[in-house]
DNA sequence: AAAATTGTGTTATATTATAACATAACAAAA
DNA sequence: TTTTGTTATGTTATAATATAACACAATTTT
């Protein structure tokens, strides 16, 4: 099992966070021979340092902050696009929201769990999962794509009295 | 494992299927001692006609067909709300659409499977699924409150060759 | 009937996402 | 080293999805 939720669901040290994975956007588009342009960069650092889920237009004020040019929202779609495309970041269907990936070098699919107090959210990739969609699947003769998988909860943190933490 | 997939991927007598959901809302919000109220029968009539998710607005252009009255959003929104909370109805978040729900008296998780090209969609309730689930969200100390599985890509009937139906 | 509750109507607007076209930036070929 | 092609971004407008806030109507309860 693959999964990131002991940093997602606890403090920990973003920045080591950040920097890991912007090396590891850099490598992998340059596998890919893709670039990883100043934009791209921008969307991906900001998501990292958020390290929870967020909307295109949160995205977008937060990289407007730090510029003088106006941004428009196809620019930050066309940035999300294209970290989807690499893998490097998910889209979370019922929240629509984006999230940087911890493990954009595996092939995998994933389920998130998404802590509906605080916001933050894990990622976890387990091949139980995997199997038991996969034979559904064969089962029923479906052929799959994609997948969403999304559980919405309580966080460990949240879940400790009535505490009302905005980790 | 309670499924509908082989109604849902393949031509049926629909109608058979919408007089069976008709009833069964009607004895379910007697028991749950809420009312089916005229606006909330026809958007599920329509869902079940349609016998596909269908967006907010699909729906309200179709209830508008039959009316003179003009309909705003909200109506719709609230009768889709009620339905949600009866359980006759599921969101399926990855297409911001709505869909009966063929069951709606069992308490159950659920996994769609959506076709890509047709757009039929079976749901699953399978306990090997919510096994799964519960054991990852004990073992992360997650305390789950509401899931989304939802599997995309193409049903039995699209598969075969590169047929185009609309089924 | 009065009060309370529930459901719907109406207007306006928030939020999320994309279409369509223009320009810029950069690399490869001529 | 222009020109061409490709990729990325800018810009404007608008589509698609969803809700807030308040008014009114219908129904039930007292």
């Amino acid at each position: 099992m693959l999964s990131n939720h002991r940093l997602a669901f606890h403090p920990h040290n973003q920045e080591r966070c950040l920097d890991a994975a912007i090396i590891s956007a850099k490598k992998l588009c340059a596998e890919k021979n893709t670039k990883l342009s100043s934009m791209r960069e921008s969307v991906l650092i900001l998501l990292w340092q958020e390290h929870k889920p967020m909307g295109a237009y949160d995205i977008l004020n937060g990289i407007a902050k730090t510029t003088d040019k106006s941004i428009a929202p196809p620019t930050i779609y066309r940035a999300l696009e294209f970290l989807l495309e690499m893998g490097l970041i998910h889209r979370i269907a019922s929240l629509n929201a984006y999230i940087g990936c911890p493990f954009p070098n595996s092939v995998h699919s994933n389920l998130f769990m998404v802590c509906n107090q605080c916001g933050s959210t894990a990622e976890i990739a387990d091949s139980g999962l995997n199997k038991i969609l996969n034979s559904l699947c064969t089962n029923t003769d479906f052929s799959m794509e994609t997948q969403y998988v999304e559980i919405k909860g309580r966080c460990p943190q949240c879940q400790t009295g009535s505490a009302k933490r905005e980790q």
